[in-house]
RNA sequence: GGCGCGUUGGAGAAGCGGCUUAACUCACCAGCCUUUCACGCUGGCAUUCAGGGGUUCGAAUCCCCUACGCGUCACCA
């Protein structure tokens, strides 16, 4: 039935109802990294039969983030395939045309229930300690009573007819067997909408089998879906995909990863300075686990690492920690030009190229991400002194103190160009005059200048803060 | 509530009946290095696999029950 059944198609197909989601791109990841392994196909589809919710700008923030993280397609929407259209809105004859032969077959009938009816109908069950369903009032209508509906005006919904006793046997690829009885699916389901949309679970069906995807590989939360798609499959006579339900997401808390857990959209990551590429190493460890011990990967690597037998079946836990340890290793990894212009978005237009190249060298190593830059700031600019905290105050209290700075400043004062290799220079001269040496030389002189005990060097730190502010913060401490 | 899925340390996890007195990574703690911090290096961190029953010579690994967590029950995807 498929052109090449041997050939791994798979595809990523998201609603653009909103910014692509931290899970979202994981699906997408897990899905590029099988066919990119298996030489296979990735396809793009949008599913943008919600035309409340559905968006151009969402699209576009899917598409971008997509990029950003390295993730191609080669088949689906902008770029065209075989199969085209991509896009669910723009084959609505498509999906017509297959409910004609589930009509013709007997497998679908037209249900001209309001909404009304409908809720009538859930109260009345729920009050009878039943489950909610759809009874298929409208199964059995004759041509007159049809006819009425039509004069009426009632435009229908087209539901499926769910066959009774039936058991739906899932083979899915990372939970193994999963059962369902067609009974417990809950009634008859709308599979075109009164305004001639196809809902999900009909349009997914339709476009995974005319695409010839081989694997549909997709959220947890989709599993509970699958045995009204597998009973359309059946109906439609068609043979399924193999499936693969990936684990959920979860926040720190253990729930679904929702917006009070922070960040969950792709694009706040980007924006808060985060690589893609420590992005994408982290998702993958998400619910995957590499056979050997290394866990830093390149997109490459994991392509050929990857592998759907190493997917876990338990959701895993978002831990922001881990992602910034891996966005570490990464922006270390860098060279300095490219840590300059990662931190450019946050710095002032102030900032020249040849001093936020030396910002970049004095903080590769403190800092996580681009936007750590931030904290980083009140050190190397403007002349208000700093407040100290308990040590630094203890290291200022010394007796030395006064002399070592007073000498120190004195000797700044005549240098003519500020640069780490002039400012050690002139810190070892100082210290070689007074007779000071290591922590008893260099801690004053830290803590004159940024309040702190801790932080980056000391002479990169002087040479960005210039001369003038230099002066003033020295000058402060002799007070 | 019905149905489904899951449960190994604070987090990600390996483990597929004996090689496990449970890998590896993050976090944490200690030490070394260093002008400081960080980086880096070294070491520590689950006598135990949600709990309880079974099966077996032997179980984290197989079966059952209980508990807990999550997902799903739309003319939303």
């Amino acid at each position: 039935m498929r052109d090449n059944p041997d050939r791994l198609r798979v595809r990523f197909a998201p609603s653009p109802t909103g910014p692509l989601h931290i899970g979202g791109a994981r699906s997408a990841l897990f899905n590029y990294l099988l066919a990119k392994g298996a030489g296979g196909d990735f396809i793009m589809r949008m599913e943008d039969t919600d035309r409340d919710r559905s968006s151009p700008e969402s699209e576009e923030n899917i598409k971008q983030s997509l990029l950003w993280l390295g993730i191609t397609w080669n088949e689906g929407i902008d770029i065209g395939g075989p199969h085209a259209p991509y896009r669910q809105t723009e084959r609505l004859a498509t999906y017509h045309e297959a409910a004609q032969k589930l009509l013709d077959a007997g497998h679908a009938y037209y249900c001209y229930c309001s909404e009304l009816e409908l809720e009538a109908m859930r109260l009345k069950q729920i009050d009878r300690g039943e489950t909610p369903h759809y009874d298929g009032r409208c199964r059995r209508l004759s041509a007159g009573e049809r006819a009425a509906k039509e004069a009426e005006g009632i435009k229908p919904v087209l539901r499926f007819a769910v066959p009774k006793d039936e058991e739906l046997l899932i083979e899915d690829l990372v939970r193994g067997q999963v059962v369902f009885q067609s009974q417990e699916i809950g009634g008859d389901f709308v599979i075109i909408k009164s305004d001639g949309i196809p809902t999900y679970n009909y349009a997914v069906v339709v476009d995974d089998h005319l695409m010839e995807i081989s694997h549909v590989v997709r959220g947890e939360e989709h599993l509970s879906n699958t045995p009204r798609q597998l009973l359309l499959y059946d109906a439609l006579g068609w043979i399924r995909p193999a499936f693969a339900h990936i684990s959920l997401i979860l926040g720190e808390d253990r729930s679904k990863m929702s917006k009070r857990h922070g960040s969950v959209s792709v694009v706040n990551y980007q924006a808060e300075g985060y690589l893609p590429q420590a992005l994408v190493n982290f998702l993958a460890l998400l619910g995957w686990s590499p056979a050997g011990e290394e866990e830093i990967f390149t997109m490459q690597e994991l392509e050929q690492e990857f592998s759907l037998e190493r997917v876990a079946k338990n959701p895993a836990v978002f831990d922001l920690n881990k992602l910034r340890w891996l966005n570490s290793q990464y922006l270390r990894a860098l060279p300095k030009e490219q840590i300059a212009d990662g931190i450019a978005a946050f710095l002032t237009d102030e900032w020249t190229e040849e001093r936020r190249l030396l910002l970049a060298e004095t903080l590769t190593n403190h800092i996580e991400t681009f936007s750590d830059v931030c904290n980083f700031l009140p050190l190397v600019e403007g002349s208000e002194p700093l407040t100290c905290d308990e040590d630094a105050a203890a290291v200022l209290a010394q007796e030395h103190v006064m002399s070592l700075i007073s000498s120190f400043a004195a000797k700044i004062e005549t240098l003519s160009e500020l640069t780490p290799a002039t400012i050690k220079e002139t810190i070892k001269q100082t210290g070689k005059e007074l007779g000071l040496k290591g922590a008893a030389l260099f801690m004053p002189i830290r803590v004159a200048i940024t309040g702190s005990c801790h932080g980056p060097d000391i002479d990169k730190l002087a040479a960005l803060l210039g001369k003038e502010n230099l002066l003033v913060r020295l000058k402060h401490v002799r007070k």
